[in-house]
DNA sequence: GATTGATCATGT
DNA sequence: ACATGATCAATC
């Protein structure tokens, strides 16, 4: 039997509805199998293996590019592992802080904003051994008004930080629906952002009113991921 | 048990 | 180097 390529992109919401039906109750195992691929040889080194199978299923754009999984319907997706109460284990990321842009940007704008506009989210079993894992049936979501509010005062709690030279106060406790967390290849990641004040030229590798600092996440607190699941599963 | 900070794999 | 896909594991 042949592999099936990744499917080609959904030209409607329905037809990522369908798609996402079809799959629904299948294992991790059992689209692997679908798609010819390994399985990772421990969970720990197939961290996004679930999620790249359901890209390669659902027909997301592959790639790694800054765009919504879904460029034609501008829809992000993502997979959501539930334990067996239906509640979220993990925060969601959304996307990568843009250090140098953060102070321009205004939420609207922000690829925060973006991201979250259209999401949609497909459960997962996050308690079997990886292989086990099924599926749950995918369902769309998109901030409320009152929603937006708050993401948008975490989204400018954020910018006032980095603007006021307070960069280094960011953590994980700050942020009522988003919070910032770090994302990089591991502790000594750094990519280039602003320049704090204070800091040493040439030993922080000052470039031109940069320095290099820690690369950092946006993610939605698993306080509100089970809310949006409570709320798709009550309908 | 929930949360925060650290980490793993892959593609361009 | 930096984006995508997230979960792991130490600590609160």
């Amino acid at each position: 039997m042949k592999a099936p390529r990744a499917a080609s992109p959904p030209q409607s919401e329905a037809e990522l509805e369908e798609r996402a039906r079809s799959i629904a109750g299948l294992t991790v195992r059992e689209l692997a199998a679908r798609f010819d691929l390994p399985l990772p040889e421990s969970s720990t080194r197939g961290k996004g293996f679930a999620g790249t199978l359901a890209e390669l299923a659902l027909g997301a754009s592959a790639g790694n590019r800054s765009e919504p999984d879904f460029v034609e319907l501008g829809v992000e997706l993502k997979t959501i592992p539930l334990d067996q109460r239906g509640r979220p284990l993990e925060t969601t990321f959304v996307t990568t802080v843009p250090l140098h842009q953060i102070l321009e940007l205004e939420f609207e704008q922000s690829p925060l904003y973006h991201k979250l506009r259209r999401v949609f989210f497909l459960p997962i079993e996050g308690e079997a051994p990886l292989p086990e894992r099924r599926f749950g049936l995918g369902f769309f979501y998109s901030p409320s008004e009152e929603e937006l509010a708050i993401i948008r005062r975490d989204w400018e709690l954020f910018g006032e930080l980095i603007a006021t030279q307070e960069m280094e106060s960011i953590d994980g406790t700050l942020g009522e629906i988003v919070q910032i967390r770090p994302k990089g290849r591991d502790a000594s990641d750094r990519v280039l952002g602003p320049l704090q004040e204070g800091s040493a030229e040439g030993a922080r590798g000052e470039e031109g009113g940069l320095a290099y600092a820690r690369p950092l996440g946006f993610y939605l607190r698993t306080s509100h991921t089970r809310a949006i699941v409570a709320r798709a599963l009550a309908l």
